[in-house]
DNA sequence: CGATTTTGACCTGCGC
DNA sequence: GCGCAGGTCAAAATCG
């Protein structure tokens, strides 16, 4: 039928962009961050020789009220403590993700301690998806009413040939959906660890077939598995943030060494000219666009919404073939370690 | 044979 | 209230 996801894992060219999260990322603390830091994305070593393929990276907030992009991480951070958001903003789009609207849990404030839960004891989300999980499997009566709560997402896009990113995690595929105004059917997968209950959205951009729009949903609860692939796993805890980003935060002071956050690494090598991947005006991924037929990219109706595109800011980070995402920020956002 | 994928049905939330 | 679309379930099919 479709062959859409017959080339599973193995990706020609790979390039990636981070599309938005719900990280409520610090912007009152220090203006010097790594991506690293902010995603609490490792500082990845990827096999031996090849550079990670994370090259491309923008963000995009949907939400700048709330969450500062990374233009507002370059500049000056502001007076107040952004930690809190309680944005109202009158967004109607329940995509997006990073607008912890007033029914969501994942507000900053209440970040550490679902995340703390999320390690040690179930959250009443947890539960309630429990009993509903239980309801289900017998009589499917209805649902409780309980407002589903979502948990911190984030979502990117990457140029690639392949849905199904090898991102260092096992998935089950659980469903798959059509999506509307789009040729591409959406798949929902679950991370295959009996504890986990991270989940990912993959679904092609039906503006460009090669874009991949990849949503994570939720957090690891255990360390990266190391893939039959190779790939690497995600490292534990590195994060100088991790607690205080909001939604995934994790663990707050919980150190532990489960990372709170993942963040899909990618070992994928990188075409050349990526960099022009954000350039190119005739590229259909048009994050600043207000409209679009993915809900992912419907969440603009700001306007406001910044990019942050390496390619412009300065054209060498993206030159090298670091790979690394702090390679591409620049370096006045890197976290000077020694304000560690 | 266990794990994973496929796929139709069902549930839920939201807009009209 | 209704219909639509997104999300999930779970049985069947497929794979390794």
């Amino acid at each position: 039928m479709e062959d859409k996801e017959n080339n599973n894992l193995k990706p020609e060219t790979t390039s990636t962009a981070a599309l938005f999260s719900d990280h409520q990322i610090p912007a009152s603390s220090s203006t010097n961050y790594s991506l690293s830091s902010i995603f609490d994305i490792p500082p990845c070593e990827t096999e031996k020789g090849s550079s990670l393929s994370l090259i491309e990276t923008m963000f995009a907030s949907h939400d700048p009220i709330t969450t500062p992009s990374i233009f507002d991480l370059l500049q000056p951070p502001p007076p107040p403590p952004p930690l809190l958001i309680s944005s109202q903003s009158q967004v109607p789009n329940k995509e997006i993700v990073n607008t912890p609207n007033n029914s969501s849990s994942i507000s900053s404030s209440s970040t550490e301690a679902a995340n703390d839960d999320q390690q040690t004891t179930k959250t009443v989300d947890q539960q309630a998806d429990d009993n509903q999980d239980k309801n289900k499997k017998q009589l499917k009566p209805k649902k409780k009413k309980q407002k589903r709560e979502r948990e911190p997402r984030f979502a990117f896009m990457t140029k690639s040939e392949v849905d199904h990113l090898d991102d260092g995690f096992r998935w089950r595929k659980y469903g798959q959906k059509a999506v509307k105004n789009s040729p591409f059917p959406r798949s929902y997968y679950r991370c295959t660890t009996a504890t986990c209950g991270v989940k990912k959205r993959v679904e092609r951009s039906s503006e460009d077939p090669s874009i991949v729009v990849t949503t994570y949903e939720g957090t690891h609860t255990h360390p990266c598995p190391i893939t039959s692939r190779g790939s690497i796993g995600i490292l534990p805890e590195t994060s100088v943030y991790g607690a205080s980003i909001g939604g995934l935060g994790g663990g707050g002071d919980s150190g532990g060494g489960t990372s709170s956050l993942f963040f899909p690494q990618f070992h994928y090598q990188v075409q050349q000219q990526q960099s022009t991947y954000f350039q190119t005006p005739t590229l259909p991924i048009s994050f600043t666009s207000t409209t679009s037929d993915s809900s992912l990219f419907s969440n603009t109706n700001s306007s406001q919404e910044r990019i942050f595109s390496p390619s412009t800011s300065s054209s060498s980070p993206l030159a090298r073939d670091h790979g690394l995402l702090q390679d591409m920020v620049p370096s006045q956002m890197r976290k000077d370690p020694k304000e560690e």
